[in-house]
DNA sequence: GCTAACACTTGATCCAAATCAAGTAATTAT
DNA sequence: ATAATTACTTGATTTGGATCAAGTGTTAGC
């Protein structure tokens, strides 16, 4: 899901485009505001969620430094979620019209943004498929054998709050806690602290 | 998601494509298949799953006429799921290098496939969306509304069996039967046949 | 037309995650 | 340094979907 080659504008159109910084916890959009750019993270981390009602919240998706978020906004009228800075984040703002424009003309730089668009479909099946998963513990093993990049890696380093995993794996932090323990009792993986090591 | 335009193929290359028919049942591709088309349904329903283990099997997407699927062929060696069809169905077959060079030739094209994907993962992140609501009844009533493609309307064919449905939403056929009958007493809903009409 | 398969419904029971509650440890703020 | 917040853990209880089982109705096949 890397983007850096969009950092590879043509020079021209590079000028037109501006960073913008956000505070922990500050919105960058709302859903339902009207869609004018497209962003680039370069620092930090942002979350998308959306309001289904009063009191429910759901995160889409943490977008990361060197990935894009608000896709949408190039062939919709208006944002269908919210962003929100999770920690002091960074992003490069591309006016939508600029980007677009920039895609007609930049066949490579069309292609990259396709692959990177085919990438995020990938993860969002892994994350619906990991949601088939029923029971707890086997669903945080296959999540965590994901995050393994290659099959003779075993050990995985969680970046984020366990409060936060859960929420992504649709699970509470008690369910989480008790999940790992069990894969740990049960000689799946080693724990120290936010280091977790697959026993294969 | 409709991507009609793909077909309004530049004349040369139009001839390079091929139809396949499949039967009810019958496998387009397998997980772990070397990855040489994408293909474009112009008949019939063709439902994309991943075998997870053994007993598990996870559906990802359910691609109708006039939408694609395989878009990763593009960027990937090999197929991450399996496609099989659920009906008698007809696919076009593009190969994969062909269509990168379409893709790389003709900007209105390209444009009008990165629409189709930014589709793609709204309906992804929709489905994501759903999972985060646990109670069934609750979760049916979201997934309702959001077949209802004009506020004003009011009325949803279910053109698929409820079991299938049931397991788009992560639930059992009985679960799913249950809901239904809670929202009809609850008068959330009306039935008749396959055909719900919300009670807004 | 009869049989078989399938879709859906209904009921009883089971099970695992959510919830509620409380405590500990670690980090952040003052 | 101390207080406050946050992350995580642990235990008891609740809850609601899964499962098992059986029945009805409809569709498809012979």
């Amino acid at each position: 899901m890397d983007l850096t080659d969009i950092l590879r504008l043509p020079e021209p159109l590079r000028n037109n485009i501006t960073t913008q910084n956000l505070a922990a916890g500050e919105t960058l959009f709302t859903q339902e505001d009207e869609a004018t750019n497209f962003y680039l993270v370069t620092l930090g981390r942002i979350k998308l969620v959306r309001y289904i009602n009063e009191d429910r919240v759901s995160t889409f998706e943490i977008v990361r430094a060197s990935q894009s978020l608000a896709e949408i906004a190039l062939f919709e009228d208006i944002y269908t979620c919210t962003a929100i800075a999770e920690v002091d984040s960074e992003v490069i703002v591309y006016p939508k019209e600029l980007l677009l424009s920039i895609l007609r003309s930049y066949p490579d730089v069309a292609i990259d943004f396709m692959e990177m668009l085919v990438k995020k479909i990938q993860s969002l099946k892994f994350r619906l498929e990991l949601r088939d998963i029923r029971i707890a513990h086997e669903r945080v093993l296959h999540y965590l054998r994901h995050l393994v990049n290659f099959p003779e890696e075993t050990t995985v380093v969680l970046d984020r709050p366990l409060k936060d995993i859960a929420n992504d794996l649709g699970f509470t932090p008690e369910t989480i806690s008790r999940a790992l323990i069990k894969l740990e009792t049960d000689a799946a993986i080693a724990r120290q602290e936010n280091i977790i090591i697959l026993q294969k």
